[in-house]
DNA sequence: GGCCGTCCTTGATTATGGTCAAGCGACGGG
DNA sequence: CCCGTCGCTTGACCATAATCAAGGACGGCC
């Protein structure tokens, strides 16, 4: 479990341990879009940077959230999990996402648990002192709430496929949710374990097997982590992402947070 | 549809049609917490209250998500439908809920529809003259995120539940969240079609039924909309909400905003 | 090289829940 | 009153995915 309380110090310059890379990844966050350097750093007075290892929890859902995070490599997973030993994968975030700001900034508990899944260096942002500056701040609520809006939004999208989607296709939504191109042949790497990909997709690791298998028929031929592709748009017609109202959230399904095999899913925003 | 486009009109008084009743039940929503009445009144300026019969589509997944909604009378339901005719109901709102503030601040469209399931008299909220008000004043914020992070909670219980609970304890959760008492004996009403309330646990209306009747073994009886319930303690104990890390969020698995049968489930807010 | 991990796949079996179909009771209208 | 419809339940059957179990490929390590 990570120290969360030490607030105090270096209120001033900018948190040790955060690169220029660091900073220029930062502002890709929609969180903090349009910022200059110095804004974002002012921002960031309070706020740390941490290593930590695959494996290493961040916190537990139930624990009070005094902070919140961004990805500045590696990989985190947000999970619940039931003493049985069975674990619902809520979101997969690679470097450039930001977590738990929603919980962070009320004086809740974590709704969920958070854990690295692949060695990770992480910017720990204490709740309330950020909070203070951003609530007086227009562009910054504004940003802040998009940031909210925008999980609302995938926790749908997951309610939706979880309720009415097989799991071939969900494979289907989540293989072309990594698929850079609109048609034609592509190949797609896999971001991580596939038994990792596979409860963050609502099954079991067999099954994401099986549904690999299925669509092997399909022209979808998956050998280790690399996924290759015949046609990408034989794909979308298979995730069932018919709805018959939806031209708007871009391509499938849109399986969760940074898909993007790189990291840096970010939008533009508004 | 509604035409949410007229935003002109009475800036000052109260919106025509809210009665001193409404203006009470508003005062209860999160949003609207702790604010006097002239304030409230000063924030519903461009608002206006509408009347729809059940079966009435408030919005599309995908329309331009130009005002949001609070619930006074009736009961609306958020979805999402495949050309199929399946759907995934994503919540049921009753008098005293809110919705649809997150899609409506960003300049984006709605990512579910909304349509009346129970005769319903609603406040229509254009969204642009309310944030501009909102974004300026730092309770107000605070509010706002509180109730997107409300949303959020509710949407990752979903997602667990429907992850990894079986149907039988969906039920019993959904059950569990109807009550008013902790432990023994007590009996509540359904408040709406169990075809519905199936929907909206992710199941078919069959699978309810059968769901209900596996329940009459552990002294759940269900007679019509009315479901007497022998142990409430007992009850809870077969939700599967034991995850080993969740002191929080008080009872079961929290099926959903308003579950309360006669609405105002609404919490303090911080 | 040989060994033992992990990760992945595949097969056989089971269980859960969806689908199709029939039946029942309540309600409302002719 | 009869006869619709509608909402709900029940049954029979089937499809999907979970579970249990085995085996193979790969990589690290001695």
């Amino acid at each position: 479990m990570l120290e969360l309380n030490d607030v105090q110090g270096h209120a001033a310059g900018r948190p040790p341990g955060l690169t220029d890379d660091d900073l220029a990844g930062l502002a890709e966050l929609p969180l903090f879009a349009g910022l200059d350097q110095a804004e974002i750093v002012h921002l960031l007075a309070n706020a740390r940077v941490e290593s930590r290892p695959a494996g290493a929890m961040l916190f537990l859902q139930g624990d009070p959230a005094a902070a919140f995070f961004a990805v500045l490599a590696g990989w985190v997973k947000l999970y619940r999990s039931t003493e049985e030993g069975h674990e619902s994968v809520i979101a997969m975030l690679p470097e450039g996402e930001s977590f738990a700001e929603a919980a962070a900034f009320e004086d809740a508990t974590y709704p969920v648990s958070a854990a690295v899944i692949e060695d990770a260096r992480l910017l720990i942002i204490p709740a309330q002192p950020f909070l203070a500056k951003v609530i007086n701040d227009g562009r910054l609520v504004v940003k802040m709430m998009a940031s909210m809006s925008r999980r609302l939004r995938q926790l749908v999208n997951q309610v939706q496929d979880l309720n009415l989607k097989s799991s071939v296709q969900r494979v289907a939504s989540y293989l072309h949710s990594l698929c850079r191109v609109e048609a034609g042949a592509t190949t797609v790497d896999l971001p991580l374990d596939k038994a990792l990909i596979a409860r963050h997709l609502g099954m079991q690791p067999e099954t994401l097997s099986r549904s690999l298998a299925r669509l092997r028929t399909e022209g979808v031929v998956s050998d280790g982590g690399r996924v290759s592709i015949a046609d990408v748009a034989a794909l979308r017609r298979l995730c069932g992402d018919d709805s018959h109202a939806t031209p708007s959230t871009g391509g499938a399904g849109d399986w969760t947070a940074g898909a993007g095999s790189a990291g840096r899913t970010i939008a533009a925003d508004a």
